[in-house]
DNA sequence: CGTTTGTTTGAATAGAATCAATGCTGGTGG
DNA sequence: CCACCAGCATTGATTCTATTCAAACAAACG
């Protein structure tokens, strides 16, 4: 979990025209003629879970689309405590502040093996010089993490444990379009990402568990009770 | 503080090619040219402290830039609890949410007598479409956003209440360039900010007051000891 | 000057962090 | 194949912190 440099399997150059999560990602809009601008080639990343796609402070000249896989946004603390900021999906953007020049903001660290296309800064400022395609997606991308900033702020950092971890689940259960929730997590990452230590967070599950708003499927899969969490979630 | 609508005071259109903040503003890149494409009036608006410049979910057709003042944007809980999500100071872009058509993410409150200047969805789009030079400028406010949510999660809303009080100083102190911080928020506020309740906030500025970590130079205006913050921010 | 609004302080309670020990599980090597 | 080990997860006991409810105070305002 320290060491951590990138562990990439080089897995070929990908077909950006024909790929099956376009429509999803960053290159969605992009037509036909736009895909000539594009006179690098973008590579395929491959990663498994505990590897880092970068590190906070690395000046970085590359973006990220996550095509599978789910990706951890970490800051560290002064004290040395960690806290989860973000959460990345496929479809979804990593690194976007290099189109400022700016170096990557958090440590990148895999949770479930990821499979990535990295974008040279060059192809994607080239883009955005010649196509105005690319605007809106772009903006759609920040707006996205502003929007997932906020969220996290007002949903999993304010009011009581119970609330806080309430709230998590059925966010999680939300994405997952379910009301299972797949062994993603450990308590640690819970905790970084709610602001509480891994006992708070276990001791809380446990108790989720004894009110069966949460039913174990197997090491860290659940079942839960939404409407019993939504109860939770807003009065807590 | 409850009812507020839009009290607005219209002062004449302003003139954005000598606009004394423009350097800092988001057209600080527009070309003599590019203001030919502005075929709409940008008025100025002025609010008194405690009035709403808009609403969360209002469907809103303009952006705003803040002149002067300082604004706080707000979001609502559940519980109906309110959290202070980020503030706007002058130069800062507000609004930039409906440019992706969609309603207003906060309520934004005034809390220092505000002048703003309203710019039509219109006329951001147009310039937008015609001209490469207010790309950066975009991405510039949307990335700032960002790291401003990130900062506050971690900064200000993870650990205890002494180190997130002292953190919160310190962003105010290198805001204001110095070891003063002027009468800004209300305990309630700073609450808001800290997610804590009003009566943490004002015991622990008080232990800070008692520690000589902050003097009062008035109503809610302190010189403060920066060492002595920044060594509680670091380890608590 | 009384009233309102925001701040401070107190006492009791509830909540979470901390420190420490035990349990469980999956992986490794004998 | 089994025994052991390492890494998480759980649980308990205690301490510390923050919230809650309530009251006193201060400043600002009409």
């Amino acid at each position: 979990m320290k060491g951590g440099r990138i562990q990439a399997a080089w897995a070929g150059a990908a077909g950006c025209r024909t790929c099956g999560i376009r429509q999803m990602a960053l290159f969605a809009d992009l037509q036909e003629a736009d895909f000539a601008l594009i006179h690098v080639p973008i590579d395929e990343i491959v990663l498994p879970a505990g590897s880092n796609l970068y590190h906070l402070g690395d000046q970085g000249a590359s973006l990220f689309t996550l095509r599978s896989g789910l990706i951890k946004l970490v800051q560290s603390l002064p004290d040395g405590a960690q806290r989860i900021v973000r959460l990345r999906r496929p479809g979804d953007t990593l690194g976007l502040e290099v189109l400022l020049a700016a170096p990557y903001e958090h440590d990148a660290v895999v949770l479930q093996d990821a499979v990535l296309c990295r974008l040279p800064l060059e192809v994607v400022t080239r883009l955005q010089r010649e196509t105005p395609r690319l605007h809106t997606q772009l903006m759609r991308r920040w707006h996205q993490s502003v929007r997932e900033a906020d969220e996290w702020l007002t949903g999993l950092s304010t009011g009581h444990a119970r609330g806080r971890v309430a709230r998590l689940l059925l966010h999680l259960a939300d994405i997952g379009g379910s009301n299972e929730i797949p062994d993603l997590f450990s308590r640690e990452d819970l905790g970084a990402i709610l602001g509480m230590t891994t006992e708070t967070a276990s001791r809380t599950i446990a108790e989720f568990r004894r009110s069966d708003l949460l039913h174990s499927l197997g090491r860290n899969h659940f079942r839960c009770n939404l409407d019993g969490l939504r109860q939770l979630a807003d009065q807590a």
